[in-house]
RNA sequence: GGAGAGAUCGCAUAGUGGUCUAGUGCGCACGCUUGGAAAGCGUGUGUACCGAAAGGUACCGAGGGUUCGAAUCCCUCUCUCUCCGCCA
């Protein structure tokens, strides 16, 4: 959530931003309506609730019969108070729904854009690898090398699901793996994080914004027990430290989170529906920061140069894209995404996506921090959250395996992985 | 899945309808004391909202209910612990 006293002094800064994300602006009238209604309302109520408190007081040392003429009187204030408490919870459930739906403010540097399209690259690393033949896709490739079944997938669980099979089952785990020791040896926290979330951690990390979400949004629903398949680990981490009064000498906070993540991706058919590249369950290591607002830039540009350092190792070359307003997500106010490239497919795929949410989730979430000395000690001020990731499988497994072909038809394990898989190559077996 | 016990202001506890805007101990902060420290003594010590301030309001796991009045009584839910069952 924004900060309510932002939204009732600038108004228009908010609309501003909510225009460049391309959402609604309408939505802030509409809550400044509510929110001076609730506001009255429960002034009124607390003056009422006042004069009970004191009545009250006065009760207890009333005698008996006194009690009996006193109690009249108090029943209709009692009355009063349980009606305004009332529409106070019909006024606070509308002002909470309006306010998880007005999304966080993009940054100034963010680009203007409607879509991914308008995304700006801000710049290219590595060399495209050069192939005296004509390079395949990993689909192909996977089918050749016997490593990849998504025909029975489709039988067991449907379209765009997949079992990996042989050696990329190790180049997975030797890919997650990496990430994990990489983030650990930079003093990331290491989370195996739970895959089933209430809709509250949802509404939380703002992967539900709008009621109509908990039935119609991307994440698949456990109806039995109400719970929902994350789709990414960021959930699970961001409530993590919900509702905590953090101290500003732990700041930040770095968590590697590895999860299984699960997404509907509904309307996205027809899209990318060849091979590994979008598919509704993945494994991924998911790295987030709790950090003070004063070393978020620093921090998010930390996040980024992670990922690019995996992608270093594994000599993949990218380019970074600075997202435009209308590809931020609700609580992202600057996002940047890496796009690897992959030879077979002949095009950059994003494999990585670095977000600072500033201070939004941390307020939805109670997420707080103290200040160590100076004149500011004992005020308490959210901390700023940053997620990105560090590897995604199997979309990882793409650029991977189709970089790295050889004209034989086999592929080479890149050195960096070769400790954790044994194998230097995959081949076709006889 | 079944039976039972619990959830109180950092921690530990008290509190079974009104003086609880929650007591006490520990911890922590500041002060006194001291050559310095410890001990001792004193003061203070949750979060949020409204307000210029004085002050007011809410929160005793969450949500409902009973009552003039709920930490306390009733209902539902969540979580924790113990036992039984089942099980990677």
């Amino acid at each position: 959530m924004l900060d309510i006293k932002l939204i009732r002094d600038n108004p228009d800064l908010v609309k501003a931003g909510i225009t460049k994300k391309h959402g609604d602006p309408s939505l802030v009238d509409r809550l400044l309506t509510v929110d001076s209604e609730r506001k009255s309302l429960r002034q009124e109520s607390e003056t009422r609730q006042a004069k009970q408190n004191q009545a009250s007081n006065e009760m207890a040392k009333a005698t008996p019969e006194d009690r009996e003429k006193l109690r009249g009187d108090l029943k209709e204030l009692s009355d009063a108070i349980k009606a305004d408490k009332d529409r106070l919870t019909a006024l606070d459930e509308s002002w909470t729904v309006l306010m998880r739906q007005i999304p966080n403010l993009p940054t100034e540097d963010v680009p203007e854009g409607a879509s991914d399209k308008e995304n700006v690259v801000v710049k290219t690393v590595g060399e495209k690898p050069a192939f005296a033949f004509t390079p395949k896709d990993h689909e192909v490739l996977c089918e050749e090398l016997d490593l990849l079944d998504t025909k029975r997938a489709a039988k067991v669980s449907g379209a765009k699901f997949y079992y990996l099979k042989n050696e990329l089952v190790i180049l997975e785990q030797a890919v997650l793996r990496l990430a994990l020791d990489t983030l650990k040896a930079k003093g990331f926290t290491l989370l195996s994080v739970p895959d089933l979330v209430r809709a509250e951690a949802m509404y939380g990390a703002g992967h539900f914004a709008a009621p109509e979400d908990e039935q119609d949004g991307d994440a698949y629903k456990v109806d039995r027990d109400g719970l929902y398949l994350a789709g990414t680990a960021e959930v699970a981490l961001a409530n993590y430290h919900a509702g905590e009064i953090l101290s500003e000498s732990e700041l930040p906070l770095r968590y590697a989170g590895i999860s299984a993540c699960f997404r509907r991706e509904a309307g996205t058919y027809g899209k990318e529906t060849r091979g590994l590249y979008r598919v509704h369950q993945f494994n991924k290591v998911e790295m987030f920061s709790y950090a003070r607002p004063d070393d978020t830039v620093k921090e998010h540009e930390l996040l980024l140069s992670l990922h690019e350092d995996l992608l270093q190792k594994l000599g993949l070359p990218y380019q970074v894209v600075l997202n435009c307003g209308g590809d931020l997500g609700t609580p992202q106010a600057k996002k940047w995404d890496v796009e690897t490239w992959m030879a077979g497919m002949d095009k950059y795929g994003e494999t990585c996506s670095a977000s600072n949410d500033t201070d939004y989730q941390a307020r939805t979430l109670g997420i707080r921090f103290r200040r160590v000395g100076g004149d500011q000690t004992g005020e308490t001020e959210f901390v700023h959250t940053l997620n990105s990731t560090a590897f995604a499988s199997p979309r990882i497994l793409i650029p991977i395996l189709e970089n790295n072909q050889r004209e034989d038809g086999s592929i080479a394990i890149p050195e960096v992985l070769i400790p954790y898989t044994g194998f230097s190559e995959i081949r076709k077996r006889d």
